[in-house]
DNA sequence: TGACAAAATGACTTCGTAGTCATTAGGGTC
DNA sequence: GACCCTAATGACTACGAAGTCATTTTGTCA
């Protein structure tokens, strides 16, 4: 080591300096400093990382598209960052094999992983278990019971929309999922589908394809066909119509298609998200939806991975949304108006 | 080593097993990966990369906040995992220390940086040439000529706005900036007011504070008083005031914040952002702006990082942006009216 | 001043891989 | 079958830090 020659101290007491100060004279300290800042040494987090087995890292297997993801990431790497943790990022897209990106993980030896993608399979989930690293499953409902997870309560929060949709006196409604297969959306679908049943209104499903703003904006055509006259949802009465989106960013969409078709949010429809990103509360879109507490979820997340509980059940924590109610359902009994 | 006794050969074949299989016979290799399989084996990454010299890590400094931000991030990472390589973190906020952070990325010996921050000083761009690490600063104007940079035509930009306006007759303007002491906004500002100065239009510049949507909300305050009868900005003449922010997001915020005043745009004034962000062709906002291909830049970026040119000259890459046109801006001269 | 504990430092080994060199096993030729 | 060439494999070491143990230095007290 060129630093332990220059200073004239030995290998060990130049690693002590950077590593244990506190065993290392102040004088050798000042030497050992000066030496390192004459040559521009650092030192080698993964030599430490391979002589200590444990590198700081954790790994984040996140999708590469979606506005919620890119928010939860953030948070990952805020709370990691403050106590002098790494994220090591691993986004995949449509086509990556997620199993590939997992045996990725596993190589950098990474001291935790989260998984967050409402696509990773079980089977691809307990080879995580098998290796020795401390995993946890990021809102993909999916997964409890086979990794630690933690995730809003889907059903619960859309539960509480239909609530809140039926108090505005909606009659009939429509979901639109994201993507159908996952259980995120599947969850969704069964607490609205029960929260309004429960008195007597059907909702039935319309599938968008994919999460996003443009898949939304385009089945906003096809939702906006089912509220004419004629269509399947067009209102009899004077109730306004529910429509509970599976996500924010897709509900954007489908807000948008729906006001340049000349539909009146929330006089003719009443709109829903699920999440609550930032731009819900932006006054352009006033979306009500169910807020979820990211960085509470982050910071449990977190606790989860590195003080991994051997306790025998699986850990599983299921965190309420809170139900935010904006200016798309937002006119009151009184001023509601037939769309007919 | 495990897999090696397992499998009954040596360390170096099993290692080869992994990295070279063209040099081993197929029965070995089977054998090999039989006993991996069974052990829950997994190359370590960690050691490669100490033996090798490279991890395959490329280190980003980015912003924790800001939409922009995360989407050059995910470009990057999308990027870079097309290739193997992986994104290894370090966003900061308000209150870190930047030199902190890129001492901290040093020590674990990335393959490159990324300096994406407005706020990385001179000083500790510096830094990071004398150590070896390839580095490249991503849309940060100021670090040209310091360290490799690659960023988007600020003034070229706000200059191509700017002649917009005239065209859609504008005869008065004001720039919203977001921190006025980063070299984005005071090349964006400069070349505003370049642009409409060259056609004898004035340009004043008000600070935001930031480049957020909440920040662009509350200035939309102050902009409205300016714009009202007695303002600095109320139009005598029947044409429409210009209005020139800095960033997309804080668009956001200031067309927000007008509409709920009652201001009506483009009827009262004509908006334009910066970035090009996904949002600004949602339909909600459909803003004139123009559009960085972050794609590209993230490319070539990527490029510059990874095939280093030892050429003398300090590689510098400025791209141009593309003029998008929308609703913002988008009322015909014939239709302009007055806001008196 | 000698004795002795505590503090400071050094020598040496280990982490898991990759590269270098040496050795062995196959496979073909005459 | 002796010879040779190549393919396949093994032995060994280095990468840079950290922990273990040994050794030296320092300081304290009788």
């Amino acid at each position: 080591m060129d630093v332990a020659n220059e200073s004239g101290v030995s290998q060990a007491t130049v690693t002590r300096v950077f590593s244990s100060p506190e065993l290392v004279s102040a004088k050798t300290q000042a030497k050992v400093h000066a030496a390192a800042e004459r040559l521009g040494y650092v030192p080698n987090a993964i030599a430490r990382s391979l002589k200590s087995q444990r590198t700081n890292i954790i790994g984040a297997v996140v999708p590469a598209e979606g506005e919620y993801w890119q928010h939860a990431l953030t948070a990952f790497s805020r709370q990691l960052a403050a106590q002098n943790r790494q994220l090591l990022l691993f986004s995949f897209g449509e086509d990556d094999r997620v199993e590939q990106v997992l045996q990725s993980v596993l190589q950098y030896q990474v001291d935790g992983v989260v998984l967050a993608s409402a696509k990773i399979s079980q089977a691809q989930l307990s080879v995580m278990q098998t290796q020795r690293v401390p995993t946890v499953a990021f809102n993909q409902p999916e997964a409890s019971g086979v990794v630690p997870s933690i995730s809003v309560d889907n059903e619960a929060g859309t539960r509480a929309l239909a609530d809140h949709l039926l108090q505005q006196g909606c009659r009939s409604a429509v979901f639109v999922g994201g993507i159908s297969t996952t259980s995120t959306d599947r969850l969704r679908y069964q607490g609205a589908a029960r929260g309004l049943g429960a008195h007597g209104v059907g909702c039935a499903y319309v599938e968008a394809g994919s999460f996003s703003y443009e898949a939304g904006y385009f089945i906003s055509e096809q939702v906006s066909e089912m509220l004419a006259p004629g269509g399947s949802l067009h209102a009899a009465s004077a109730d306004p119509v529910g429509l509970m989106v599976s996500g924010d960013e897709l509900a954007f969409g489908v807000l948008d298609g729906l006001r340049s078709r000349g539909v009146r949010v929330p006089e003719d429809v009443m709109l829903t998200g699920f999440d609550g990103l930032p731009q819900s509360s932006w006054a352009g879109y006033d979306l009500t939806t169910i807020v979820q507490d990211i960085d509470l979820l982050v910071q449990r997340a977190i606790g989860m991975l590195l003080s991994p509980e051997t306790t025998q059940p699986i850990p599983e924590l299921v965190a309420e949304g809170a139900l935010r109610i904006g200016a798309t359902t937002g006119i009151g009994s009184s001023t509601r108006r037939s769309n007919g």
